[in-house]
DNA sequence: CGACTAAGTTCACGATTTGTAAGAAGTGGA
DNA sequence: TCCACTTCTTACAAATCGTGAACTTAGTCG
């Protein structure tokens, strides 16, 4: 099978999608400005939108004059149309997220994580749990969920397949898993990916349709977005960032490779670059994150505290110049808790150190920011994975049959 | 203006588009094989071929007996609906080329340039002289051209704006600038796109849809192709994998930065290495491609020679463990004069280097080939621009009007 | 020569967008 | 209160398109 045909049910649906992703996108819109947005005939627009009406997808929403004719009435989204759910699976935590169509948050759900690592089976039961305790929280019923979206920290790839090294799974089916426990559509990334999602629509990737979200924290990824979606490769494990070599023949990195940019820039590398230099004191009974902000405060005080936070400037530099020659984005994103630390202070340093290893021209044509929404917004970009895909429908919500689907 | 609305004319054109191109990419094929291919039913194929044939972009060629009932009659793209030529402007030859839609060369010019550089004046001089010598030569009228694609050897942006610094081109607008000369409509691009794209279609590419294409030669390059098209990024000056950083503050690089991977592999900057390591002695009166070869073929005698080979396939294996952890492709194709001769020797050591530097996941899903046309397909993969775009309009040619349009 | 088989074609039908014209909903002035 | 005016909304006919079912065509085999 090979390219895909066009049939006339293909035009209606890629037209309700354009009508509703405009009315999700940009706020309450009038027939008349969803038009001029989509270039639809008035005659479709009423069509399609009466359509989106009547299955009670988009609401109206008040209206407004328009110079002595007759008012506009406007749309959204009907924030009651459905519910979707955002997880979030990491080392330290599980967190469940209730999210209105309007993406406001109804209710929420954390478990901590006690043990050393977390097996599967636990996580399935965090997660359901979860599930059931936003729903009874909003008084919000099962079959009014679109969809559960969930973030793993590893590579998700196929089948929602997942292998997370820090969390010791290897190709573990944990869509599948899930799928048995429930029949709300699931859909598993990762969640340096959802994190990006999350900042592109809400955050400062907003109207960007090339950008790199960049993750710095204890490790270090990377979110690609190109032409307006995400990135994902032949089996959606692209972005790692991390671990491209920045210093061949460096320090080793935990992947078991030398010289990866996480051995550097990554808040552990950076902590233990610093205690290699002094003399190997480090600070004690503190942890990485506490560690980490003394580290950056100290740097009027203490040379080699100065010395080993400019070095990270540079090697962070040198990573983004990678990603700008390579992708040539239009916009890169400073986040994670360590990039929001660093970027707090440095930005500009870091802009600069950029530009000395980038090409000028595409430098020229990227901005860098810094993240604007924290790391609890893995769970919103988990959540935005069904949105995306009822968008992507025209607002038909996928049908809940054996076998469960999964991604 | 947002998203794009689909009307019933767009439906047409993208199903004419699905079955030209499969005609043209699989062969000569009959209606009922293009209806398992293209899903369409049989009775649009009928239609829509029948359309294709009566305007003449598709022919008939033969049948071949099916188990008793009505022979297939085959298909296949008329080889003389029109022409298609592709120009490279290098540094040292203009080489223009022109093919029938099978693609077979139908004629050539070359034209060697003497002076240091080549002003954009001349170079559209040589061109559209080229393209006047490939028609005469073939006996093509200019009205059967479907379309120039042009190759030149720096960064390509927006309307065919050309920044070449080995040229010493800034800002020239040599698509408009070809225009003016000729109503033959004109695409420009990047050298390592164009070759990079004649590699997917007709060389070690072929039925990839997530590869790269990586170029060594005196400068490094390449050429990303993500989910079966080209990607450019936002301004399309993607792809500067040689101006990445693999080793920070290391060589120095002529694009000014340090530690760029080019200043590593790029063969200038190994001869540059080895004759640092061999006490600055050089070998003499040979150009930089008989120097590397001599490198190469010197191994076995010199343990300097080995070392330094032996570390380009070290650095060359870290820069496509860098793509490899970023575009988690499916396949990588080695390319450039300079890959094809470290190829062919060490082709079993590169792998093993990029599995060194690479994770272990995306690694296990890429295969690393050597690139199976010379470097004189760099106009081929110009004459597939225009080809590309005949596919994607459904074999409607591009209609000649002013303005010219380019890109 | 006639049945059989598979490929290709014709035609009515339903789905879809569009342009046009008619209708509806307000505003402002008489 | 009524009426003209402006602007948004909807209804309808026309045009286009893919589909399924019946039909035609072209070989093969007995």
């Amino acid at each position: 099978m090979d390219g895909r045909r066009t049939t006339v049910r293909d035009m209606r649906r890629s037209n309700r999608s354009v009508i509703l992703t405009s009315i999700f996108r940009d706020g309450p819109l009038s027939r008349f400005e969803l038009g001029q947005h989509t270039l639809l005939s008035a005659a479709s627009v009423s069509n399609l939108v009466g359509e989106l009406l009547e299955e009670r997808v988009v609401e109206e929403a008040g209206s407004v004059e328009s110079d002595g004719g007759r008012p506009r009435v406007l749309l959204r989204v009907n924030p009651r149309f459905g519910y979707v759910i955002g997880a979030e699976v990491g080392e330290t935590r599980v967190r469940v997220e209730l999210f209105d169509l309007a993406m406001q948050l109804r209710a929420i759900a954390v478990y901590p994580i006690e043990t050393a690592t977390l097996d599967p089976e636990s996580a399935v039961i965090y997660v359901t749990g979860g599930v059931a305790k936003v729903l009874e929280k909003a008084g919000v019923r099962p079959e009014d969920v679109l969809g559960l979206g969930v973030a793993v920290a590893g590579i998700v790839e196929g089948p929602a397949i997942v292998h997370a090294q820090t969390l010791g799974w290897e190709a573990v089916p944990f869509g599948a898993m899930l799928a048995a426990e429930t029949d709300i559509p699931i859909q598993v990334d990762n969640g340096a990916n959802t994190l990006g999602q999350a900042e592109m629509w809400f955050g400062a990737g907003r109207g960007a349709t090339d950008a790199v979200v960049a993750l710095v924290g204890s490790g270090v990824g990377a979110a690609l977005v190109t032409g307006g979606s995400s990135y994902r490769g032949i089996r959606s494990s692209a972005g790692e960032w991390g671990h491209t070599t920045i210093m061949y023949g460096g320090r080793r990195c935990r992947c078991g490779s030398k010289g990866c940019l996480e051995a550097y820039v990554g808040a552990e590398g950076v902590l233990e670059r610093f205690q290699l230099l002094n003399d190997g004191v480090a600070a004690s009974g503190l942890d990485e994150e506490e560690a980490f902000t003394g580290l950056l405060d100290s740097v009027k005080r203490s040379k080699v505290a100065a010395k080993v936070v400019d070095d990270t400037i540079g090697y962070l530099g040198a990573g983004f110049a990678n990603l700008v020659n390579l992708f040539n984005p239009e916009r890169i994103v400073l986040g994670g808790w360590a990039g929001l630390l660093l970027g707090e202070r440095y930005l500009p340093q870091l802009r600069e150190a950029v530009g000395k290893h980038a090409l000028r021209q595409p430098f020229a044509q990227v901005t860098i920011e810094l993240c604007e929404l924290g790391r609890d917004a893995v769970a919103l970009g988990a959540a935005t994975l069904p949105v995306l895909r009822l968008l992507r429908d025209g607002g038909v919500p996928v049908p809940r049959s054996f076998p469960a689907q999964v991604n």
